[in-house]
DNA sequence: TCTGGGGTCCTAGGACCC
DNA sequence: TCTGGGGTCCTAGGACCC
């Protein structure tokens, strides 16, 4: 068998669905690109990729379009077209596959490669040189020991480069870096970790677990634990995903004022959930209502059906009476959401054994 | 500046049961 | 009577990611 070790690679597109608008309108190129929203800069959206020509001047991923459009008067706004994207994202994934690794999709633009090698930046280089050539996409690709390096590596070789974090240098390369970067790391566990004087990945490594457990809870404290020391899965699996829900959401573009507003989108919502379930065929097991008043107030109710059914009317029925508990204020953002069954839920052949009674 | 849409997973509290 | 100790289920909310 060789010398061949055990490797995980994350493969992450750069700037995926700009680089995608561009590639259709080449005219683009070197202009200041944002794709995001309706592509209307004055509605409510926000952005989802911005060109670097548009990055070099403030712009980046979540800001709203307004804003964008205010520093960049002379940029180009597009509407995001997910098809379009998820074309792109097929072809790529099928030449990562070509390379003979097991690959374990992410998003749109971003894959784990699991591969037995002794030369795994030879591997990365590869797949970058395959994926360019199929596609005329560029991607970068960070190398690990399990899937938190491989992950983070990619950011340190962004744009275009192959980066390996390991072990071996895992405190040498992200020991005095915040933990934000830490992937799984937002900005409210960050401020939390700060108020008890942790900033930097290294002091996260040396906090007690008691401590992360007792702020964190049982799962969590550990987990940020083992992320200081840059620990964590290394499976890569390619299993075929299977989603636990579907659901659909829209923000207004002016707000709702009236409950029969509120019930016409509720069911209109409804009805494209029920759809988007009917394709996985999987009964429903709880309907949930997402509701977002002005100005910015979001809140949520959900209700676990008496059964678990493929009935759409008992769907659309449940949203309804979700629906009628929204209050008398202006919204700004409606959205349902269906759970499904998970495969192995209700197998009775596989249920565990009902709870003795005292 | 005024904040998308589609997801996942974890935590906490109350109801309920024995 | 002056207050148990589990355990599960349900719902709401929070955080994060792409």
């Amino acid at each position: 068998m060789g010398t061949d070790a055990a490797w995980v690679l994350h493969v992450d597109l750069d700037q995926f669905v700009a680089a995608v608008e561009v590639l259709r309108r080449p005219e683009l190129a070197g202009k200041q690109v944002v794709v995001g929203g309706h592509g209307d800069p004055t509605e409510r959206g926000v952005v989802s990729t911005a060109s670097y020509e548009a990055r070099e001047r403030g712009v980046h991923s979540g800001m709203p379009l307004r804003v964008a459009a205010r520093k960049l008067p002379d940029g180009v706004f597009l509407p995001v077209d997910a098809a379009a994207y998820e074309a792109a994202s097929e072809r790529v994934m099928a030449t990562l596959r070509s390379l003979g690794v097991v690959v374990e999709v992410l998003g749109w633009d971003e894959a784990f490669l699991g591969a037995r090698t002794d030369d795994p930046e030879l591997l990365a280089r590869r797949a970058q040189e395959a994926v360019l050539r199929a596609t005329d996409l560029h991607c970068s690709v960070g190398i690990g020991d399990n899937k938190v390096r491989a992950k983070i590596a990619t950011d340190l070789g962004k744009p275009a480069g192959v980066f390996r974090l390991t072990s071996e240098n895992w405190f040498d390369v992200m020991g005095e870096r915040p933990t934000i970067a830490l992937w799984g790391v937002g900005s409210k566990v960050s401020r939390r970790l700060s108020a008890l004087g942790v900033t930097t990945v290294r002091e996260l490594a040396g906090s007690p677990v008691d401590a992360l457990v007792a702020e964190f809870g049982p799962r969590m404290g550990v987990w940020y634990h083992e992320l200081g020391h840059g620990i964590g899965p290394a499976a890569v699996d390619d299993a075929p995903w299977v989603p636990r829900g579907h659901s659909r959401e829209t923000t207004f573009q002016q707000n709702l004022t009236t409950p029969e507003q509120v019930r016409e989108a509720v069911s209109a919502l409804a009805r494209e959930v029920v759809e988007d379930v009917a394709q996985d065929g999987r009964p429903v097991v709880r309907v949930a209502l997402k509701v977002r008043y002005a100005p910015f107030v979001t809140t949520g109710m959900s209700r676990r059906l008496p059964a678990p059914t493929t009935d759409a009317a008992a769907v659309l029925e449940a949203a309804a009476a979700l629906a009628e508990r929204v209050e008398d204020r202006e919204v700004r953002l409606l959205g349902v959401r269906a759970e499904m069954l998970m495969p192995r839920d209700g197998d009775p052949a596989d249920r565990t054994p009902v709870r003795g009674r005292i």
